[in-house]
DNA sequence: CGCTATCCGGAGGGGTGCCTCCATTAACGT
DNA sequence: ACGTTAATGGAGGCACCCCTCCGGATAGCG
């Protein structure tokens, strides 16, 4: 499912030539970097300056600010949602809690995304199909076998875990236990 | 400045003279609307625009992006800390969520002031520390009461409920319904 | 090896925001 | 009422960023 015989067309359409390509890669790297760190208004010149590329190669590769953006929000996306196939064979529970804690690592850091996640867009919204594709089964799951509240979507489950990772945590421990809490708040009532 | 016996001159001096403080005011409260609106970058020539005063007086009042920044946090948190008090009469699990419900609509629609919260500065540690006095305490009562789990102290929750409402939620409802998952999770294991 | 389509880098024009400075205004005390 | 003085506001210098454009470099191919 995850694996596609062929690209889909949301994703942006890479270079073909090596040195293109190298370049087209390093910009993703370096964006995801900057955008960590100084947010979604982060300088793009910048971001170029560490991808050791030309501002101009920058503008080539994403026209906008937004298509980089989503070029880094993509990549992050096609990961998590391949990782999901992983856990089918775990218990509904643990399987469930096992992608929540990847998901935990790939959108956690990323504050500049959680931000900007709000804005409308129709890579975004694919994006939030592909992820809703690999996590629902699994909340649904979970349910089906009474581990998890049935008063629940996974829309909420999203954004309680993403709220409570979009910061960062000087502490991972304490992250877990925070995301723990949240966890136990999703179990069924009575249990 | 380091007279802290008394918590009101912690807080940025106020000017004296009738206009100015009608101006500071204005200013401050044009930047809760522009930095909700865009983020903790927003343009400060903006903020003194709708504020219907010049860039000049925003500056003299604010010398940095920084001070007004911390102004408008330190509103926030005045009001919040106050409100801790009407609650001592409720149970203890009731004056703790209703507490919480309160730090949500204080601090929920604010992704400006969250984004920053990490950032280390001296007047948003005061303003933790008047946070956690405000809100510690109902949070040990309702432990005491066996009405919370006791493996939680007071940073988890504080952090477990902005993120979750550090986002806009288009539907108030769903925000609701995510803090009662997050508030399950606070009750004791076993009840 | 040599050719060409493709890609590269960064200079530069336009725009916006930051912050200072000072001539002007108006609030407050008497 | 009137002088004193705090307060005002916006012009302007500076810095940074966005984005375009094009002469030079180079990967890939025959």
């Amino acid at each position: 499912m995850a694996n596609a015989d062929r690209p889909t067309e949301v994703f942006a359409r890479r270079p073909k030539r090596a040195d293109a390509r190298r370049n087209y890669d390093a910009l993703i790297a370096a964006a995801r970097e900057v955008f960590g760190e100084c947010g979604a208004g982060a300088s793009l010149e910048e971001i170029a300056r560490r991808a050791g590329v030309g501002i101009g190669t920058l503008y080539r590769n994403f026209p906008g600010r937004r298509d980089l953006f989503e070029a880094v929000y993509v990549e992050e996306v096609r990961a998590l949602s391949a990782s999901a196939a992983d856990l089918a064979d775990l218990a509904p529970w643990e399987a469930l809690v096992g992608w929540l804690h990847r998901f935990v690592a790939y959108v956690g850091t990323k504050r500049a995304l959680a931000e900007e996640l709000v804005h409308d867009s129709e890579v975004f919204r694919n994006c939030r199909t592909e992820i809703y594709a690999a996590g629902g089964p699994l909340l649904r799951r979970a349910q089906a076998a009474g581990a998890a509240r049935p008063d629940a979507d996974f829309d909420d489950v999203v954004r309680l875990i993403s709220g409570i990772t979009a910061y960062q945590f000087p502490d991972p421990a304490q992250r877990d236990r925070v995301l723990a809490i949240a966890l136990d708040g999703l179990r069924p009532p009575l249990r």
